[in-house]
DNA sequence: AATCCGGGGGT
DNA sequence: ACCCCAGGATT
């Protein structure tokens, strides 16, 4: 466990006023900066989990312009909410999203908990957060911890250990209870996230202390450690995965797509029938068996079209398409393809948007001259 | 405490 | 090729 650094009032107050100050000179103009709806917040804070501010900015913009309020979403289905999400990552994020709504309104009548306790039992809301919407959203001076957060603490503290360890994490969590504004807890917070993104960056960029409004107060930069700090965890290497996934489309050029069920990988987005070949299964047989499990009459061969590498953080994914035709009669009776999905449909190109896709199967579409 | 869960942009 | 991002839930 890493020493607590003493923090003496006066070198508080240094550190509120420096940051505070640059933060409101400096800061960024954001979409959800211009809003003091509790609803949009949430939504943003959701979609930025571990997703960068320029990603999430078209996503905020197209999904409150068609789901404008709390209610709209609660009452939207659940399949719309996740076509909105399609492309995020990070799927199970839009499913809680949906389920804290319908909870915004059934329990607590529409109207947004303001206490970083209350709102933390929402789901998908977790201590940051919590922290970030009642901070931002009510001005509640409630303390957040986030990657930027944590390594522009590490540096100005010189936090020495991992700052993934949950030792560390606490003493972190601590030193950022200690330091809120209480005053602007709004600025403070936001400041610290800010400095984080566009200043204190991490590796493989390089710290930028000339411009840091916090450089005189900052540990590491005193030790020239600034470029060393924070110490994180080594991460694991993504396991390699092959998936055998079917083209299935009708003469009339509507494409089978199936839907995964709620947990998992790519839980409840609609995909090609796919299947993971077995340890002695060839793709070819692996594609056969996914065409027996829709239950098409004849049982027409597939062939193979073309081949695709998805890269996730801990997953390695070789898609291998296979393309069939529909026998004329055999679209009544598609049955679902497996037990990795709940739901099987026969989509025609025009409806596609309509369905939520991973960014895997976009492309795959996309090779496949589907979409 | 470890693992799972997407996708993309910057270097 | 590698890093990590306005993290949370599950086991």
């Amino acid at each position: 466990m890493a020493a607590t650094p003493r923090l003496p009032a006066a070198r508080v107050r240094t550190l509120r006023q420096r940051l505070l100050g640059w933060y409101h000179r400096e800061r960024r103009d954001l979409p959800w900066r211009r809003t003091r709806d509790p609803y949009a917040i949430w939504l943003s804070e959701i979609m930025l989990q571990q997703t960068r501010v320029d990603v999430v900015i078209p996503y905020w913009q197209r999904f409150l312009t068609e789901l404008p309020t709390v209610h709209a979403l609660a009452a939207a289905p659940e399949d719309q909410v996740l076509a909105r999400w399609a492309g995020l990552g990070y799927y199970s994020r839009a499913r809680s999203l949906h389920r804290a709504a319908r909870e915004v309104v059934t329990r607590w009548g529409g109207v947004f908990p303001r206490t970083p306790a209350e709102l933390e039992e929402l789901p998908g809301v977790g201590r940051y957060t919590a922290g970030a919407i009642a901070s931002i959203a009510f001005g509640v001076p409630a303390p957040l911890l986030d990657g930027n957060v944590a390594r522009v603490l590490a540096r100005l503290f010189a936090v020495e250990a991992s700052v993934d360890a949950p030792a560390t994490r606490a003493e972190l969590w601590a030193l950022a209870e200690a330091l809120v504004d209480p005053d602007d807890p709004s600025g403070w917070n936001q400041g610290l996230m800010e400095l984080g993104a566009t200043v204190c960056v991490p590796p493989p960029g390089s710290p930028r202390c000339e411009v840091c409004p916090l450089a005189g107060q900052c540990a590491a930069r005193a030790a020239g450690r600034q470029h060393e700090l924070p110490v994180r965890a080594p991460r694991k290497a993504p396991r390699a995965l092959t998936w055998v996934t079917l083209a299935a489309t009708t003469r009339a050029g509507a494409l089978v797509l199936a839907r995964r069920k709620p947990r998992g990988l790519f839980g409840g987005l609609w995909e090609l029938p796919s299947a993971e070949p077995a340890a002695d299964e060839t793709p070819a047989a692996a594609a056969a068996r996914v065409v027996a499990a829709l239950g098409l009459p004849g049982r027409p061969a597939p062939r193979r079209a073309v081949e695709q590498e998805h890269v996730l953080t801990h997953r390695r994914l070789r898609l291998l398409a296979y393309r069939v035709t529909l026998p004329a009669r055999g679209t009544a009776g598609v049955t679902i393809p497996g037990d990795a999905y709940d739901r099987v449909a026969l989509v025609p190109p025009a409806e596609l948007a309509r369905h939520g896709l991973s960014s895997a199967t976009s492309r795959l579409l996309e090779a496949l001259s589907l979409a």
